[in-house]
DNA sequence: AATATTAGTAAGTAATTACTAAGTATTGGT
DNA sequence: ACCAATACTTAGTAATTACTTACTAATATT
């Protein structure tokens, strides 16, 4: 094996993201007070210096690698755009499956997400992780209160139904993020998709 | 102020609780690693090698402290009895005011829920928290079986349904809990129980 | 009042922490 | 072939970590 990573020389913004990258999956495992500098620097090939270099702090690099991540996965706008145009479940489902792809392609995320919710305000005030929610959140009350006024809803809070749409899916992720190595759960993706959906807008949809 | 928490002399079996209770607020707000023994000390107000009397070792103090709070919130089977001579509303009604009211009861078991599941391995193999989960699961999922058989509710998959109600309201609440001092809500716990029953038995129902 | 037992502490220890000072390789531009 | 800039490391630092040794003070027992 001569992996031996990082043995070559990289550019300054090489060296810099693939720190990053490394750090991220260990704070995804152990949390950012569970990491220690040390370890980034082992796991990246490089000496513990070279990360003060780039990052002047821990703090510092906590920040970066939380801005990058959810830099890289933006909101992407075209989402958007795309749901505009379409039927209630369609709607629902493109959601669904957005937030649940969007959480297989880098499955740090979730974990990062929750740990920078909870140790927070420990670690000189990070980036926040909410970027997602909120707006999508909107998105879909906006959505709920059209179609009550259409009169195809009944006639619920659509703030508190929005809210427990994207909560339900949030924490179906959240729950296989912390089971480690938890038994995989006998259903797929796809079926939790469709049977959330359908629960939910028969739920919502006026009698 | 003469408070001086631990000033005067306690029986074995108080300070040990008392230093598990101390423990469990501070671990709830910055995590297992995140937590310093000597702070722990502090915060009782005694030496910290007291603390190592009680517990040899840190990870002794983490077990000894989640053994003890999930052990003084039991999943009554009181509740389970309850259960059995409900209609379909006062059932889910039920359940999920059950959750809601055993985490304001002490808001820190879900934070602590949250991170153990999180630094869950990292600190020699610790009591997973899922005592509740499971067997409430398997409960709700019977009752959605038994009412599909009925010919009440439509055919989905029981299981998945199961967990969908539950993880949505263990997000409702981990949601908040995570938020350390943000924004209240605009709406009471029981307008979201009372719109997460409505929109979900709504959609199980047979149309 | 003497003794045994339990509750508590002061003062450490070795290892680890985030972080730095001062330098050595390696590169690309001229 | 040189030089300036950049990438990178060695060898530390003071402070903090979980944990120990060796002790004192209070209570209970007789």
């Amino acid at each position: 094996m001569t992996e031996d990573r990082g043995r070559e020389r990289l550019s300054g913004r090489d060296r810099r993201s693939q720190i990053i990258d490394v750090a991220l999956t260990l704070f995804a495992e152990k949390g950012f007070a569970g990491t220690r500098t040390k370890e980034i620097a082992e796991a990246a090939g490089i000496s513990e210096t070279l990360i003060f270099q780039h990052f002047q702090t821990k703090g510092g690099l906590i920040r970066a690698s939380l801005a990058t991540l959810f830099h890289a996965h933006p909101v992407s706008g075209e989402l958007k755009n795309q749901l505009k145009i379409l039927d209630d479940e369609s709607f629902f489902l493109t959601i669904a499956r957005h937030f649940i792809k969007h959480n297989r392609e880098d499955p740090r995320i979730m974990k990062l997400a929750l740990y920078s919710s909870l140790e927070g305000g420990h670690f000189g005030e990070m980036t926040r992780v909410d970027e997602t929610g909120p707006s999508m959140l909107t998105l879909i009350t906006s959505y709920i209160l059209k179609r009550i006024e259409d009169g195809a809803f009944a006639e619920i809070n659509a703030e508190i139904a929005a809210r427990l749409f994207v909560e339900t899916i949030f924490m179906y992720l959240a729950d296989q993020a912390m089971m480690v190595s938890g038994p995989e759960l006998p259903f797929s993706d796809e079926e939790v998709v469709q049977t959330l959906v359908t629960i939910y807008l028969g739920g919502l949809k006026k009698k």
